[in-house]
DNA sequence: CTTGAACCTCTAGTCACTAGAGACATTACA
DNA sequence: TGTAATGTCTCTAGTGACTAGAGGTTCAAG
């Protein structure tokens, strides 16, 4: 039987993360203590890590709870599973494609002006009033 | 003079966010009607623009009002526009660092399972629950 | 048996908006 | 000039995924 505090611990979870994780749905409401503290047993554990990994890779909460309920019934297909995980992907790969373009155009607009001027003819606050400034669209 | 409506067309930012740049300080307090209606000039137009095209560059409502303060004080150096474009810049190559780690952690999750099978051998459920299936930290 | 760390619930704050209610203003057209 | 449609006003509350803090209770070690 593990406390919060050692759930905690052990998934570098923070406590009160772990109350959010089981008003959300995520986490079973724990058994308690006479004094009203929570004890978790193995598998709360493991449900914990599960949640803990699946944030870490962008998963929504939603998401997270979409693949707990698949967990759940392990009779059924995994379709939705990997489902959740293309789509997960695809968004990571937009993001991506997205910060792209950012960063050549942030790089361009840094690389414009040393920082010694004055304000006024400052490079970077032009580009930032004038779109008409980038190379790209953003 | 624009009311807020063309403003918002004109810049593709919605009325409603413009209320809350005018209540976060970065819109000035517009000119009323005898209506109370919001009323504005090409010197807002022209805020706005800024705003908007820097908030697309990913800039924080924070940075944005240093950079706005800047503005007023043409007279200054421009070293810390230089220092928040460059540490805009940072924060997105991090970001994109990241997401391509969990790219190709995502990818080989989702490879792993056909989605045919039942949830219970699902290679996508098997990886979330554990960690030690991953080939990379993240 | 006492002390101090860990735990409890509850509320409110974060960021950058977005949505909706209910009331008032403006504009276009007849 | 009347009216209808659209636009605008303020205000509150909701989003996602937590985080912070207050004020009180329980647990475990010594």
């Amino acid at each position: 039987m593990f406390s919060i505090g050692e759930l905690s611990k052990r998934t570098k979870v923070k406590v009160p993360t772990i109350r959010y994780y089981e008003e959300m749905g995520l986490m079973p409401e724990a058994e308690r203590t006479s004094g009203n503290q929570r004890r978790y047993e193995k598998a709360g554990l493991e449900r914990l890590s599960f949640i803990r990994h699946a944030r870490d890779l962008g998963f929504s909460i939603e998401a997270i709870s979409s693949l707990i309920e698949l967990q759940n019934h392990p009779d059924r297909t995994c379709e939705a599973a990997t489902d959740i995980a293309t789509s997960q992907l695809e968004e990571v790969r937009a993001k991506i494609k997205r910060l792209k373009t950012l960063e050549k155009e942030l790089s361009r607009i840094s690389k414009g002006c040393d920082g010694e001027g004055v304000s006024e003819d400052c490079y970077v606050l032009a580009s930032l009033a004038d779109h008409n400034l980038c190379d790209h669209e953003h």
